[in-house]
DNA sequence: CGATATTTTGAGTAGCGTCAAGATCTGTGG
DNA sequence: CCACAGATCTTGACGCTACTCAAAATATCG
């Protein structure tokens, strides 16, 4: 568990943050105050546990700084990153939503110290409902997870790792990216990081991408994207 | 594209059918109206195009008889089942709802002679979001919807087909059950109809289940659950 | 009973996961 | 700046699962 912390600065920092984020844009002072009021500060170290699955969804959090990975855990360690929620961005917010909501999945803190800002659930469900402009951004935002949803699902079913990876490097490097480590693509992709290994190899000696120290180069866009369309 | 018609009878049938609709418990007289004001009956034969990827969504279904099946396509004719939506279920919700909608997968029309009532999109948008215990619903289902995603993905991720089809089983046989065909199953579990053909036989083989002129009965529960737990 | 669709089964293949060893990277303390 | 320890990446070898293609068996329906 982090350690946390609530000091005098917390309250105009909070209205701040809550004004940034894009799901509360519809808010009124009004409903940022009454949110921000009840809203408290928590920081987290790397790898400190945010919530797990089973925990009660009793609040919402935005991410203040740093960030957090959302994943699912499968038998002997393996992973599967859901997301990774970046400054702005609400965690988990489906589980809060459910009003019976129990968090289903992990999450914790990634890099950098982490600051998250938690409001109770019950709050944030009330004030979502009564607010049409707020109500309409949360549905919009749940409705485009689930296309993206559907999406990850069809490429699990309809293609390799190969294609989900080029998919990856398409999405990630118009300028040279940094690679997370191969455990963290296996993650996200999907698979094991040996697999992620060779893959990368492959595009590599193809001369589909540089690699350097960890950092990828897309030089072929166009054969990565036949690797993605299927060959 | 399946013929469509729009008698006398539509009005009340609509209101009635609305108010029945596990979304529109929420919904007051006056909203109902509204709705069944601009809505339409339409029907369907089997196999009936519904909509397809890439069509505006610009009108919100409702099943009224029969039912639909909502899925992606992928390369070689393979498709994956998203959901089959039976009397009452709303179909692809999420694309509505996201006002830039387009659906992102296929429907079409199941079994009996289906019929839906439509209602324009933004009719529903603009309804949903200005009455607070619908927008509770709608939130509160895409957020359940959001979850089942998330098992589905990582079934697909942590287990293997024969985890997937007992888990089927486990879920649809608590009394004897009409299999549908594997093309179908194969379909809902992300593989092909070989492969649930071989799997049922080896679950069969070991007398796990019961299996005759396509009615399966679960004999062995215990086992079953053990298959989608990981051995 | 015949025609057509569906299921079953066999055989071959490709992709992915596992395990284990070796190479490379990274950060630390001397 | 170097040496070392721990982590991460790479690579090989192997097995298993799932997909493909094709043919035979069975079911379904008129």
């Amino acid at each position: 568990m982090g350690a946390w912390q609530h000091d005098a600065v917390s309250f105009p920092d909070a209205v701040a943050l809550l004004a940034l984020t894009p799901l509360f844009q519809g808010a009124g002072r009004e409903q940022l105050t009454a949110l921000a009021g009840r809203a408290r500060f928590r920081r987290y170290d790397t790898h400190d546990a945010v919530f797990r699955a089973g925990d009660a969804a009793d609040t919402l959090s935005v991410v203040a700084r740093g960030s957090v990975r959302v994943y699912r855990a499968g038998p002997g360690g393996r992973e599967f990153t859901l997301g990774i929620e970046g400054p702005r961005q609400m965690l988990d917010l489906a589980a809060v939503l459910d009003s019976a909501g129990r968090h289903t999945a992990h999450a914790h803190a990634l890099g950098e110290p982490t600051q998250l800002l938690s409001v109770p659930a019950d709050l944030a469900r009330h004030i979502i409902l009564h607010t049409p402009a707020l109500a309409g951004a949360v549905i919009t935002h749940l409705a485009r997870r689930e296309a993206d949803g559907q999406r990850r699902l069809d490429a699990l079913v309809f293609s390799g790792v190969g294609a989900r990876l080029a998919a990856y490097l398409l999405d990630h490097a118009g300028a040279p990216h940094a690679l997370p480590r191969n455990s963290e693509l296996a993650a996200l992709l999907g698979t094991v990081p040996e697999i992620v290994s060779r893959k990368l190899g492959e595009f590599y000696r193809l001369g589909w991408i540089d690699l350097a120290r960890r950092t990828v180069t897309v030089m072929n866009p166009a054969e990565l994207q036949r690797v993605v369309t299927g060959d």
